[in-house]
DNA sequence: CGGTATCCGACACGATACTG
DNA sequence: CAGTATCGTGTCGGATACCG
């Protein structure tokens, strides 16, 4: 098996979590289930309207979630995870969990060079 | 426990990782071993001199690789993957799979998007 | 309620030239 | 060989205003 650099397909996955709020969209969706706009917004304080909208498109677009519109007044439209979006979580939860530790890590080698 | 939005740290990680050529860097030295900055730069057709140095110098300052300068002429700097940097490997190839399957699962979207 | 439309600044990335 | 330095560009994200 040859290591080829042009077959990384690493861009891919990243490409559909890479964004300033859709990690966050993902993670509460896995975690919540279903949730309408609003309560999406509510739940992401300094997020736009316009960034918000923006980041649930692209992600309907991968089909990582799926939208539910109801024909009523006011509207209602309703946000979840679709079962092949479901398939992001293991990744994740594996970078959080990384992401958690690295904030200690990053202590650790801060007090590791001023000793130095 | 809460579900708190502001809490979440999959942001620490994906900000290692995300760049146009850090996934590449971090798989090649993975797979490879300690390599030259050459060696680097002649596995990327297309990338700069400004950008591997650039790329490489982030993973640094994040404990992810190591950059061993040897004082000759002409100079010979390698670059490896710290043990830290190898635990982000795991999230790297779930990622690589991931993407892999997700070109296909776009192909899957298209055709039953077209019959509908 | 759940969106669009418009403007605008910051920064990631690239092309190119120069250097110890 | 392994870098800097400089300049230019496109995209991302934010502020704000308006709409069915």
């Amino acid at each position: 098996m040859e290591s080829e650099v042009s077959q990384c397909r690493v861009e891919e996955a990243l490409g559909i979590v890479v964004g300033k709020w859709k990690p966050v969209i993902i993670l509460y969706l896995l975690h919540e289930g279903t949730k309408r706009f609003s309560e999406l917004k509510r739940s992401m304080p300094g997020i736009t309207q316009k960034m918000l909208t923006k980041q649930l498109r692209e992600l309907e677009e991968e089909d990582i979630i799926k939208r539910v519109v109801y024909p009523q007044v006011p509207p209602k439209v309703e946000y979840s995870m679709t079962d092949y979006g479901r398939t992001l979580s293991p990744i994740l939860e594996a970078m959080h969990e990384w992401g958690t530790n690295h904030v200690i890590h990053k202590q650790t080698i801060k007090v590791v060079e001023k000793e130095a």
